[in-house]
DNA sequence: TGATGTTATGTTATAATATAACATTTGTTT
DNA sequence: AAACAAATGTTATATTATAACATAACATCA
């Protein structure tokens, strides 16, 4: 169940985006925010708060809630990182983009989450708004289904 | 801070709908159910499980927590309510819809929460999945802002 | 430099949201 | 009535997230 493209050219890619953005914004990318965005880096499926928090612990030093939230605060104000309300957890951000609208497509099969930017799509959110009279600030689009891989080597019968 | 429209009557609509379908799908809509029901329909903001589970309580008779879900988990399968993932609160469906997408306008400010059927964003919806080769079960729209009435009556100088 | 303010981290406790597991009751079917 | 299924009661606990206050590290500049 490989992914048809090589994830460590993401990751990569992704650590160079927020040690840039890093140093041209100012902001401290210290060792807790780091080793936290690693965790979240390593796998393209969505991790769990708590899932951070025992992978960083060790017998001897048990890292404690404030410290991973924290942290993930700091991630997700920035950009580097995204929540994905519907199942409380996080996946790093591998497009470089604003505030915009992107999408999340979900695979309740596999757990895959892959994040789309689709400017269709936010058009017709703003035009959706615009014609409510809504001032849109933050559009969160996830969609849950089975992937392309799930599907084809589905191990339902 | 008064709607546009009466809501008293949106409440009806809703009752008598939740009452034809389980007469028809010849589900039950027993009294813990309905009593769950009615505190998610007393208004257009959303409401969390624990808030209904206070107001169904009295001194002498404590509601517990699996009482209340339980009879969310029903309202939800059968579509007579609706998750709001990123408040973890719910809200009475006022349309009449299938397993559709549907789009919820949240105001930040106030709290009320608008259900929208927008057949262009369903579409492109689609489109997206099919151009990913995903099968699209159930999206999720929460786009967070704030409302019509918020901005012009804006309590912020 | 060292006084001062700001940002980040440590620590303890607890709040808020949700479910597991098993017992009992109620409703339905035969 | 017996048997089964669906709903509710009850206790305990899992999971997710934050409050509050103490300490440490870093930045600024007198
Ligand atoms: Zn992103
Ligand atoms: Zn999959
Ligand atoms: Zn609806
Ligand atoms: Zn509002």
């Amino acid at each position: 169940m490989k992914n048809t493209h090589d994830h460590h050219i993401c990751q990569s890619k992704a650590l160079q985006h927020i040690n840039e953005q890093c140093r041209k914004k100012n902001i401290r990318l210290t060792p807790i925010r780091q080793q936290v965005f690693d965790e979240i880096l390593q796998s393209h499926k969505a991790i769990k708060a708590y899932d951070i928090l025992q992978n960083m612990s060790t017998p001897g030093e048990m890292v404690k809630p404030p410290t991973v939230y924290r942290a993930i605060d700091f991630l997700l104000e920035h950009g580097f990182i995204h929540k994905i309300e519907s199942l409380n957890a996080f996946i790093a951000c591998y497009h470089e983009h604003n505030k915009d609208c992107f999408q999340l497509l979900i695979c309740d099969e596999c757990g895959t989450v892959s994040e789309q930017i689709n400017n269709k799509i936010s058009h017709e959110m703003k035009l959706l708004s615009e014609k409510e009279n809504f001032t849109l600030q933050h559009p969160i689009i996830e969609l849950h289904g089975t992937c392309f891989q799930c599907n084809t080597t589905g191990t339902k019968s």
